[in-house]
DNA sequence: TCAGTATACGACCAATTGTGTCGGGATTAC
DNA sequence: GTAATCCCGACACAATTGGTCGTATACTGA
């Protein structure tokens, strides 16, 4: 249904609370689960996955935990997404191997994988920065959010 | 996972169908099945429930069908998904009623609601008729698709 | 009017995926 | 050496999705 798993909810609001204390030289997986409500185990295995992404990086023992391993600025949502819930394509049929075998008229695909580009191309665009700083509830609310350009 | 379900699929392939065949007057839910390999029984709820959304006209009984309501570059992808699949938000935690109670602090969704809009633009922006015309395989294989400018 | 073709719709089951838990093991600081 | 912490695989549960079945209803044409 084109959404988010709770699970890249889970890593973004992780890294967007890392963002926030930058200070500390790591935060454990308990911390940021205790701040957010979030079940802890489950947002130490979704921390392990970026850690292993390189997203971030890690430190065990006491005072241990996670930090960014770049500055938010350079990780961008579309890697979190990806490192979490894997290579997303917008079609059921994805390329490669074993696609549309069953279906060889699949040909609706071909568009929609542009579609795709373009989703990955906004989400590449927004930094965990992006999402730290944008506090702030001014946003004049208007309707007119974000303009977007679509050459097919 | 960001991806769309495959009754989507299935409405936008037996739209983009219809749209190839404006010549007759119906196409029925297994003649469109039929030609795609789509379980024609699941095919024909999809049908019915993009006709009660009034994206296409039918007709009981023999040479009945089903046949486009408006013009296929009428008819925006954007429309059929959210028939299908019901209104989708990027973020687990929507708007409205029982958002994000547990998590009061989920502060990740405002920046990306922004996102979601511009997702959704994106989707409007296609229409039927456009899936029904690139079936050229020309398209030179330029990896600068669709060019994106998101105001944040 | 009657048979055949087609949509309409609700209930149901099967398969997949997403969410969360458990338990044991490996590192590190004090 | 002990407590805190990361690491990781396996598992159970819940939700969603995909697909089927049966039946009712509507329309056409002979």
């Amino acid at each position: 249904m084109l959404k988010l798993t709770k699970k890249a909810d889970y890593g973004l609001i992780a890294l967007k609370y890392l963002a926030e204390h930058p200070e500390t030289p790591a935060l454990s997986a308990k911390d940021i689960a205790d701040a957010y409500g979030i079940p802890a185990q489950l947002l130490a295995k979704i921390l392990q996955l970026m850690t292993k992404k390189g997203l971030l990086r890690s430190h065990a023992g006491m005072n241990g935990g996670y930090a960014l391993a770049r500055e938010a600025r350079e990780i961008s949502a579309y890697e979190v997404i990806l490192a979490i819930d894997g290579p997303f394509f917008i079609t059921s049929c994805t390329k490669g191997a074993k696609s549309c075998e069953l279906t060889p008229s699949c040909t609706i695909k071909e568009p929609l994988a542009r579609v795709n580009d373009t989703i990955a191309g906004v989400l590449k665009s927004i930094s965990i920065q992006d999402l730290a700083e944008h506090e702030q509830p001014g946003m004049p609310a208007n309707g007119a959010a974000g303009l977007v350009s679509l050459r097919l």
